[in-house]
Order: structure tokens, then sequence, then C-alpha cells
DNA sequence: CGCGAAGATTACAACTTTGTCAGCTGGGTT
DNA sequence: AACCCAGCTGACAAAGTTGTAATCTTCGCG
């Protein structure tokens, strides 16, 4: 984890530097605005940590360059205490967060750790659940019972429509028409066939099925007691 | 847009509720933690408000409840003047936000945008760019200027990671470990003819070719000029 | 300019995926 | 108990995917 501190205050730089420096961050750190946003734009930080007041390009503007160039990465911001204007207008201008100067060392820390959890966590988990079997959507992944299952694409598409309307019963009219590209046509049998296979990889071998025929309406994909 | 405001102050809730709702949210109000947390709990809205201080339950409890309940609804926290610990510690909890009372109004109005605009656009856009090329992960699509592309599995994760690391010459020993699962062996063309039949999908017929040959290198992917 | 190595291209074969079909099974109704 | 029909199952074939191999092209260097 890199971060990228622009202060002009010595003092202030090289303690919040090592601060988090031994706290394991990799800490990269500029005087002044130019030099600041030079390197802010390089785009390899995982978060920046700007000070409002600096000599040259001030923090709006470093975080304008920023924001334009397309990145997305966290914008920490310091501001003066009360400076009520600047924080409303630091946040309107996409900032992420601000801390107001002077600040305990423990709370920036927290701030820091909050964005880049926010920044990293919220995009990773794009899972589907039901009792012991999970659908990773993101890695395409399936597993049950912490055991990894091949899935072929139609599979999945299956599965993925079962887990998200998991306890629903679906017809195979609206089955068709979601994972097929089709209209239902009774004269096909695809649908059991899909389900069966599905079976054979979801269902077999565990104690527990997870996908029911719900006889003349659909299939459900529930735990059931 | 629905808001949950967790204060038993009556004038500061009344104040808040008034504020909001002329912003244009829908607004509920609860007046004590208990209340709060049944409210929370249903899931229904789109950010929380809630003070530390409460009768019943405090924020803390709530919090935890609602996260422990798998809500990945945003939370701003208000908290007294200077209570510094409270603030680090309703970090840590996984709180999103705080705002330390008294607030100027049009202050809370930024945060609650900027926490709506950060919890709504972020899980959505699972998606890589360059130039008019892009990849939906989620989804599983490639366009490319506006044109669907069909891929195959390897293609796709062939495609991704050059779009994750693009800029970067990947050599052949670093695409066979990601893609393929193995060490690279130089006396298969494996790689050769997947870029191959990746371009022919993503390059072919388009005046800008993406995918670039580093004799000697690997491959990378950019726009060039 | 010509050579050698790296990469591109094409053809092919093995394998996988997916739909169809024909026959079987079993639940529920009469 | 017999029957019917929805659903199950296994086999097959068509289509798609992926790796290998043989041949051609191109780049960079002497």
């Amino acid at each position: 984890m890199k971060l990228l501190i622009v202060e002009d205050e010595p003092k202030t730089g090289q303690y919040l530097r090592q601060g988090l420096a031994e706290a394991g961050f990799a800490v990269e750190l500029a005087g002044d605005g130019v030099s600041g946003e030079q390197l802010a734009l390089s785009g390899e930080h995982d978060l920046l940590i700007l000070d409002v007041m600096l000599p040259g390009r001030d923090g709006w503007q470093i975080l304008r360059s920023v924001r334009g160039a397309g990145l997305e990465v966290p914008v920490l911001f310091l501001t003066a205490r009360d400076a009520v204007e600047d924080r409303v207008r630091g946040l309107e201008a996409g900032a992420d967060d601000y801390l107001v100067k002077p600040f305990a060392f423990t709370e920036l820390l927290a701030r820091v750790r909050t964005l880049l959890r926010r920044s990293n966590g919220a995009p990773q988990d794009n899972t589907l659940q039901v009792a012991d079997l999970s659908l990773d959507l993101l890695r395409r992944r399936a597993e049950r019972a912490g055991q990894r299952i091949e899935l072929t694409a139609k599979e999945f598409a299956l599965l993925e429509l079962l887990l998200r309307r998991q306890g629903e019963v679906l017809p195979k009219s609206l089955i068709a028409s979601q994972v097929w590209d089709m209209n239902f046509d009774s004269d096909t049998n695809v649908i059991e066939v899909a389900i069966r296979r599905l079976r054979a990889k979801v269902d077999d071998g565990f104690a527990q099925p997870l996908i029911h025929t719900v006889r003349g309406m659909g299939y459900v994909l529930e735990a059931r007691a």
C-alpha cells in the first residue's frame, strides 16, 4: 500500500510520514503543490493525503487534476480548524474525506484504513450464497462446503439466476427467457437437462439437496430443514 | 433516496429531517436506539445517520447489528465535539464517516451526497477500459466502439490481464502463469495463438490497434498516439 | 543484404459444451 | 391398482473451444 502525502510544513510532513511508515505503509512525501500534483498523476498511489493550503498549487487544484485524469484514488484532505466552508467545498469537489488540523495521529490512521478498506474491499465481494454453496460472480467460481466446483457458462448462468432469486419457485418459462434467450417452447427439454447437469455438480454427493423441483411449477433453490 | 436518522434530541432531529426533506430526500426519524435499530434492520434505507449517544441502544450497538445482518448501507455518525476516541472507535467499527456536533447543515448535506454517490457508483461499475475498448467483469462482456464482442473464457482471461495491467509489457512467462496455470514452457506457442485470436476480435478492422508486441519482451495493451 | 530467432498465421485434432431425442421413473389422480 | 404426464436420465451429434504443430513473415543484427 503506497500513500502520497502533499504537505508543505516540513515538521508535519515528517511526522506523518514516519507514523504511517511505522504502520506499514509505503509513503511518498511532496513538499509543494507542483511536485505533489506530478506525483499524484503517476497513478501509482493507493491513497492521497493533501493539505489544502500549499505553495504552488493548492489541494483543490490537485484534486481536480487527479479526478480529471480519471483516477479514482481515495483522497483525504487536511484543512485548518473550523474552516467549514473549505470542508464543504472539498467534499463537493470529490474528496473522500477530510481531517481538521490539529488531529490525533490515531485518528488519521483510522481514516486512512477506512478509506483503503473501502476502495479495496467493496469491489471484491460480489458473492451470492445459500447454505454452504457460494458463487463468486467476479471470479466466476462456485464452491460447496469449501470445495471448488467447475461450472460451464450455462451452468453458471442458471445457478446465478437460482441464487439471485433463491426461495422463489422459478417457472421454466422464466428460466428460458433469462438463461437462454428464447421464449419457452415446451417441446424442448433443455432446461431439465441443464438442471440435471447442475444438480450433478451442486447436489450429488451432498446430504442436503439445494435444488428442488416443484412439480408443474418450476424449480427453487433453497436450504430446506 | 431514503434516509434514516436516529437522534434522541427532538430539536436536532426535526431540524435535520426538515433540511434533508427539503433537499429532496425521503427521511425517516427514530427518537431512540431501540426503534432506530429495528428500522435500520429493515434494510430499506440508502443511508443511516446515527447519533452516538442514544437512550436504549447507542450508535455503536446499532452499527454492529446492521453490519452483522450483512447490510452494507453507508453510515454517518454524529459525535460530540472533540470526543476523538469516539471518532476513532466509530470508524474502526465500520462507520463510513462521522460529523462532529455542532456542524453546519451544508456540511452534513455535502457528506450525505458524497456517501450516497460512493455507495451507488462503486459497486456497479466493475469495468476495465482503455480507449474505446471496455470489459465489464460482472456481466462478462466486452465492447469496442460500442459494438459487442463475444469472447471465450481464455480470451476473456487474457484480455482482463492485459487491461488490468495496461501500459505494462507483460512477458509470456507472466501471462502463462496468470492465464494458464502453468510454468512457461517455450516449446508451446499457446500464448501467441491466443493473442492472435484475441487480436482478431479486438483489433482487426479497427484503425488503432491496442494490443502491441514488444519483441523479446512480451505484449502490452495500450492506446498509442 | 542475408541470417537467425521471435513472432504470426493457418490447419488440424482432441476435448468440451450444449441441444435433441428416446426411453424410463415416479407422483398423484381416478 | 392402473394410468398419465411431468420430470429424469443417458446417449448422441453438432458446434465451439483450445492446444499442437508446421509453415510463413518480420525484425534486428552482423
